[in-house]
DNA sequence: TATTGTTATACTCTATAACTATA
DNA sequence: TATAGTTATAGAGTATAACAATA
């Protein structure tokens, strides 16, 4: 989960952070950090993380998809996919679906609870968002979204070979 | 550290992210782990952390401080900030030095390999920077610096009291 | 042989509680 | 009593290796 202490935001009365305060790196770990931690407040009423979100707005938008596919996507190992999607599954907000076509593999679909869920979830979110426009406005949001896939296209997006 | 398999990105072939790539909290997850990435990668060589290079960097601009406020400044706990420093400790680069004044602190210095290998590492990261705004030019570093301290600040930049 | 899902495991990061020695 | 540093510990998140069932 996140943050630490206070000071934090990088502005100290006393401290020189001029090295740290200028990079991307650094200011990218303290914007995270801080979203993570609004994030995961306004989602724990629900005891839902982030990976989990991701999780079930990927399966609500493409429904069938196998865990080897939804984890790909998000960037999520598939031996550390198991325990996320076990724990969507015990809660009964997902399902795993044998398949005849390929009987190694599940076809994963949300639960109509998961389906209810995943919707409420999405409003909270947008909520989440709304802070941030209200700082920076929908211009701001657009440019800021559009550098950082820039920034992470910058570093090949993050690639492992398995 | 960071990163699991490699899609990441977010533009995968077949499947519909829209709600997550639009939003600033995913895109700053994915841009934060593949920037770590290369920073860790970039360091290696010397073994160093991004925590350690943030320590080392602010000891070298603040000498004398103390572990909590050098910690505080970094929005490191100082219970996690004591395996941080021993380890520079440890390795000759930094010291804890008993001071007059308070005998229950330490005052933080860089010792002088410490500070040879600091210089290093700011070239180091001056180089790993040049890789962002080889792609999103100076200008585009710096709207996405600002645009990350305000995101920051919207959310209180990290308020935790322990 | 290669792939899907799985278990076991280890390491890092972060969090809390409680202790000590000073102040 | 409050603070600086410390220890112990627990929980996430992420990494690798190896296995069974299936392709």
């Amino acid at each position: 989960m996140p943050e630490q202490s206070d000071a934090a935001a990088g502005h100290d009365k006393s401290v020189d952070m001029e090295p740290l305060t200028r990079s991307v790196g650094y200011q990218l770990r303290r914007a995270q950090l801080a979203v993570f931690y609004h994030f995961i407040h306004c989602f724990a009423d629900y005891d839902i993380r982030p990976a989990q979100f991701s999780v079930m707005v990927l399966i609500d938008r493409n429904p069938g998809l196998n865990q080897s596919e939804i984890a790909a996507a998000l960037g999520i190992k598939r031996t550390n996919f198991v325990a996320l999607i076990d724990s969507l599954d015990r809660r009964g907000l997902a399902t795993r679906m044998s398949t005849q076509s390929d009987r190694r593999s599940y076809a994963l679909y949300l639960t109509d609870s998961g389906r209810t869920l995943v919707q409420e979830l999405l409003r909270l979110q947008a909520e989440h968002e709304a802070r941030i426009i209200s700082r920076i406005g929908i211009d701001g949001r657009d440019k800021l979204v559009s550098l950082l896939a820039d920034v992470t296209a910058a570093f090949g997006g993050t690639v492992i070979e398995e």
